[in-house]
DNA sequence: CTTCTTTTGTTCAAAAATAAACAATTTCAA
DNA sequence: TTGAAATTGTTTATTTTTGAACAAAAGAAG
């Protein structure tokens, strides 16, 4: 009995019966309990199936056509609250852009039931809105399989094309003296085109990012308008900022 | 015994039994282990089956396993055999496009492995081969909700601006009467866009859409190269589209 | 709040499967 | 027939998977 095989007679037995112990798979399965420990922490990964204490359940939405990964969820209560702050400034008919940064997509439950239209290269931000009133308009171009996520020159080109009220941007480095660092240059580019066609640009920056530098500079602190940070920023590196003209929410 | 019919043997007896360990292949081939590994290289990379440790498994098993809702599971076995037929004409190295079809949509396991592009409005082929060895394109424009895939006149333009060897594309209607017809003006439009652009076009159709007319004509016959269609498929039906002058593979 | 039980995660060793290297065999063309 | 190329089998090394043992964490009970 191979993995395939395995994951797939553990996704229909919980299907059939709701909920199932690791023990009852082990014993179904002819398998050790760890071994299926270790399918059910790769199904859950995957969405198929709840994790439970003992077991896993059935996933209420396996509906779904389609499912991207998310890694969204590490300092998820400080991304949530910084979300929540962003969805403030969002009104009815706001035509919006969405970047593909972790703390962006946490924004999509904030903003499911508001009638605006969200232009988007993220694919998890799409799959979060599809079912929602969010009207969406997707990023074409080259999809870039790490960061689930459509960016390039054909992507840039469609981007430039629009223009929108507000642009969400997450950013991997800010600091007052190199202004905004990020790990990738495709996602860089991306979030410059993003800014450039926005009325207003937020940059929605988790607190523990603020003066840190990553490797590639992009663009200096005059790309965006309003930052955007948690309420576990240290009051002094805020204070500094708004010195330097920054325009922080927090 | 040579390749070829080992080959034959072997995607017989994984269709049969659903999945089969490398052991057992050997044994029924006389052969040695390391030969029905080294030909399971290559039938996987054709598409022909899934590779699994120990063996491999047939590819709807595979597709099916997670899917228990989905409407591409309706009439698998001739699906699956539409497309095991059109991943026999893809070459290494192809620019194809993918339209939104539920039986193009099938066509994706077969494809995991080969190292070609693949241009879709699809956002369900977005998600099933993002973790291959496929490159992807994904077309830009308005989200569908109903038919989860990008349409409408931005569309039409990114598919514009690429040239594809090969189109598959899917149709809800085809009749020598009336031509090809659809249930939506979106999807038609799409359609068309994808076979203005490829070299080749492929209309994969199961045979039950056969000489069956929607409410919308979109496209004469010629807009297609190719039709591909199931074993299931009535011969006069097949004959009268060959005395038409349609190639047709089944 | 502490203690006890259960579950989980981690580490490690064994087993299985695979890939790689090389030798033997077959095939094919000249 | 002979030599080169392709295919196959065997041996060996590497990788992956698995199960067991044990420590850590999470609930449950008192």
């Amino acid at each position: 009995m191979n993995f395939q095989n395995r994951k797939r007679l553990i996704v229909q037995t919980v299907e059939e019966r709701g909920s199932v112990e690791v023990q009852e798979l082990a014993e179904l399965l002819h398998t050790s309990e760890m071994t299926v420990r270790r399918d059910l922490v790769q199904l859950a990964a995957q969405g198929l199936v709840y994790r439970t204490r003992g077991g896993a359940m059935k996933v209420s939405a396996v509906t779904d056509a389609f499912r991207f990964e998310n890694k969204a969820a590490v300092n998820a209560d400080q991304k949530d609250y910084i979300c929540q702050l962003a969805a403030q400034t969002i009104q009815e008919g706001d035509i919006l852009f969405m970047d593909c940064g972790s703390t962006v997509f946490r924004l999509c439950p904030f903003i499911r039931n508001r009638r605006i239209t969200v232009i988007t290269n993220s694919l998890p931000v799409v799959a979060e809105l599809i079912n929602s009133s969010v009207s969406v308009n997707l990023v074409g171009g080259e999809v870039d399989k790490d960061r689930q996520a459509v960016h390039g020159l054909i992507a840039e080109e469609h981007i430039a094309r629009y223009r929108a009220n507000r642009a969400f941007i997450g950013v991997d480095g800010i600091s007052l003296r190199k202004g905004l660092t990020a790990n990738s240059e495709r996602e860089a580019s991306t979030a410059v085109a993003m800014a450039r066609q926005a009325e207003t640009t937020y940059l929605l920056c988790h607190s523990a990012k603020l003066e840190t530098e990553k490797y590639l500079y992009f663009a200096p602190l005059t790309l965006f308008d309003i930052l955007i940070t948690d309420n576990e920023a240290r009051p002094d590196v805020v204070d500094a900022y708004r010195q330097a003209g920054v325009t922080v929410m927090n």
